[in-house]
DNA sequence: TGCAAAAATAATAGCGCTACGATTGAGAAT
DNA sequence: ATTCTCAATCGTAGCGCTATTATTTTTGCA
C-alpha cells in the first residue's frame, strides 16, 4: 500500500510514466510478477490470466518501460551498430537489413558513425557500453588498442562485419577484401589487359579499400608480372572523384587498358569521363567496379562490378545476435565468410 | 555497509557491471552523489574534487550505466529516429548529420525503418516510447491515428522532418513538397516546354513524392493551362525504373519535351535511356530531378535538379532536440522551413 | 478420495543511478 | 564574536522492472 511513496519525507520525484506494470496488475487482479512473466514468456502463464492481462494492458494503454527492464535484467534489448557512415550505401544496406531482423525480436538498433576514425569508434564503443547492449556490431577488424581493451574487459558479444582475415574480437561476418582485389586483377588480366590501375578514395582511412588495392596489385604481379598503379585521393568517394582519378590515371599510365575501382561511384565517374574524352569502354579501357550499386546495371556501358552481400551480412549478423540473446552460444567466435560475386556486364 | 546485499536471503542476482559509481566514490573519498553530480555538471563540483573523481574513474575503468541513469532521471539520453529507410540517400544524410550533432551531447541515436508503412511506424513508435527517449523524430507528417494518439498521450517531444504544410504534432523541420513540384513545373514551362510528365516510384506509399507530383501537375495547369501526365510505378525508386518509366512516358505522351522525376535515380535512368534511344537531353527532352545526389554534377548531361537540404534538416532537428534536453522549450511547436534549391545544370 | 507432482501465481529484494532536500564549512557582513 | 550567505557535498528514497525463491492451486493417478 504505497499510495504516495514519498509521503513521509515530503519529497517529490518525477515519475516516468502514468501507467506502470503495477497498475496493469491491479486491473487484471494478478501480481506484478505475473504480468512481467506474461510479457516475457506468455506460454508460462495460464491462458485466462493472459487474457485478463492483455485486456488490462489495452484498457490502460500500458507501455512497458524497457529502461527499467534493462536495469533489472542487467542487459538491455539494444544492439549498438557502429559503421563508418550510413551515407555509404554499403553500410546503409547492412544496417537496414539488420534492423529489420532485430526489430522482429524487439531488439532496438542504436547507431553510431565512426567516420572512418578509430578514435571516434573507441569513443562510440565506450558510450555504447554505457547502454549495456545485447551486442555491439563493429565495421571491419582494425580497431584501436583502447577499443579492444574495453571490449575485452566486458563480456558483451561483439560482431565484426564487412571484413575477414584479420584478428577477430569475437564473431566475424564478412568477406576477404584481398580476394576482391585479386578477383578484379585476375579478371582484367584474363581479358588480356596489361596496363592496370586501381583507383580509390580515402585509402588512408578506409583500410578495406586499401586491402582491395593491395590484393589487386599483388595478383597482377603474381599472375602476369604486371605492375599495377594505385591512384588514390583523400577525398570522399564520389562520381566526381572518379572523373578526376581517370585523368590522373591517364597521366601516370598513358596506355592504360584496365581499371579497377574501389567503389562503383568512382567507376561511374570513370565511365562518364571516358565518354567525355571519347575513350571507349571496354574497347580502350576495361572498368571493374565494386558494390553493384543501383545504377550498375543501367549505366552506359553497364558496369562489371563485384557485389558484396551487404544485406546478407546484415541478416547473418542479426541471426547470431538473436541466437546469443536467446542463450544459444554456439556462434561464439564464429567466422562467417559471406563471399562476394563478380557480376559480369559490359564495361569489362 | 552492505558488503553482500543478498547475504541474508541467500539470493543470487546478476550484476550488470563490476565497477559502479559507488566504487568510484569510495576510491575518490567522496559520496556517490558527488560523483553523479560531477559527471552531469562538472562545474558544480570543486576542481580538486573533480580531479580526484576523474582519477578514480580512470584507475577503475569506470563506465557509467546510462540504463540506470535513465531510469532514475525518468528520461533516457536516447533519441529515436524513424525514417522510411536509411537505404534512401536522403534519409541517410539526415540521420548521419543528426547523429553527428547528437553524439556531441552524448545523446544516443536509436534507429527504426518504417519502410513507408504507417502501421510499421506506429509499431516502431510504440517500441521507441518504451525507451523513454529524450525525443522522437518522425519522417513526414502523415501518421496513423494510433501513432498520433500514443504520442499525444505522452509528453515526449516529437520532431517531424522532411515535410511541411500538414498537421504538426509538435516541432516540424522541412520544406514544402508541393512547392518542389511547382518549382519544377515553373522551370520547365519557363523554358518553353509544353508536353510534360512527372515520373515517380512508389507513389502510393511515398506521400511526399505524391505531393511533389500533384504540385507539378497543378502548377503546369495554372501557369500555362497544360496537362501534365503522372507516370508512376509501385517499384522502388531506382535507375532501372527510370529507364522503364521513360519508355512508358514516350508511349503516353509521344511528343513529350519536359520531364520531372521524383528523384535523381529515376532521372539518371531517364538520361541513360535517352542516350540509348538517341534522344537528346535537353534538346528533345528537358529533365529535372530531385535530390542532387552524388552523380548529378557529373553525369552526361549534368542533371538539373532540386536539392533538398538533408544535412540541414538533420542538424536543425538535432539543435531543437538538444535545446529541449537542456530545458529550453522555446522551440516547442516550431515550424522551420529549410527551403530547397533548384540547381541548374545541363539537362534542363 | 487422498496425496505427490506439476503448474501457476505471488512475494521479495534489489539493478545502478539521480533528484531532492539537508548539512557542512568558509568567508562576508554586522 | 556572531549571524548570515553561499558554495560544496552528502544521505535518502526511490525510478519500474525482473530474477529468484516461496507459496498456492491444479492435476494425475492409485
Amino acid at each position: 500500500m504505497n499510495e504516495s511513496p514519498d509521503r513521509r519525507t515530503g519529497r517529490k520525484r518525477r515519475r516516468m510514466q502514468r501507467v506502470t506494470m503495477q497498475a496493469v496488475a491491479e486491473r487484471a487482479n494478478v501480481s506484478p510478477s505475473t504480468v512481467s512473466l506474461y510479457l516475457r514468456r506468455p506460454e508460462a502463464v495460464a491462458a485466462a490470466t493472459g487474457q485478463a492481462i492483455t485486456g488490462a494492458i489495452d484498457e490502460l494503454g500500458y507501455v512497458p518501460n524497457l529502461v527499467a527492464g534493462g536495469l533489472a535484467a542487467a542487459a538491455s534489448r539494444a544492439v549498438s551498430i557502429i559503421v563508418p557512415s550510413v551515407r555509404n550505401a554499403f553500410f546503409a544496406e547492412t544496417v537496414a537489413a539488420m534492423q529489420a531482423e532485430l526489430g522482429k525480436e524487439r531488439l532496438q538498433v542504436m547507431l553510431g558513425h565512426s567516420e572512418y576514425s578509430d578514435r571516434e569508434e573507441e569513443s562510440l564503443v565506450r558510450t555504447a557500453l554505457s547502454w549495456a547492449p545485447s551486442a555491439i556490431v563493429l565495421t571491419g577488424q582494425s580497431h584501436s588498442a583502447g577499443t579492444r581493451k574495453i571490449l575485452a574487459a566486458g563480456n558483451t558479444p561483439v560482431v565484426e562485419i564487412w571484413e575477414l582475415g584479420g584478428q577477430s574480437i569475437d564473431m566475424t561476418i564478412g568477406f576477404s577484401h584481398d580476394k576482391v582485389g585479386r578477383t578484379a586483377a585476375e579478371y582484367l588480366v584474363g581479358r588480356g589487359r596489361r596496363q592496370l590501375a586501381f583507383l580509390g578514395a580515402r585509402m588512408q582511412e578506409d583500410r578495406r579499400a586499401n586491402t582491395r588495392a593491395q590484393g589487386f596489385v599483388q595478383e597482377a604481379l603474381r599472375l602476369a608480372g604486371l605492375h599495377a598503379e594505385i591512384i588514390g585521393n583523400p577525398a570522399r568517394a564520389g562520381v566526381e572523384l572518379g572523373a578526376l582519378l581517370l585523368g590522373q590515371a591517364l597521366e601516370r599510365v598513358p596506355d592504360i587498358d584496365g581499371i579497377a575501382c574501389s567503389n562503383d561511384h568512382i567507376a561511374l565517374g570513370v565511365l562518364f569521363e571516358c565518354q567525355r574524352r571519347g575513350i571507349s569502354v571496354p574497347g580502350d579501357i576495361a572498368v571493374v567496379g565494386f558494390g553493384d550499386l543501383d545504377f550498375a546495371g543501367s549505366c552506359i556501358p553497364t558496369l562489371t562490378t563485384i557485389r558484396p552481400p551487404g544485406d546478407l551480412i546484415g541478416t547473418e549478423a542479426a541471426r547470431v545476435i538473436i541466437n546469443h540473446v536467446r542463450g544459444d552460444r554456439s556462434d561464439s567466435h564464429c567466422v562467417i565468410d559471406t563471399g562476394f560475386r563478380l557480376v559480369e556486364r559490359q564495361s569489362a
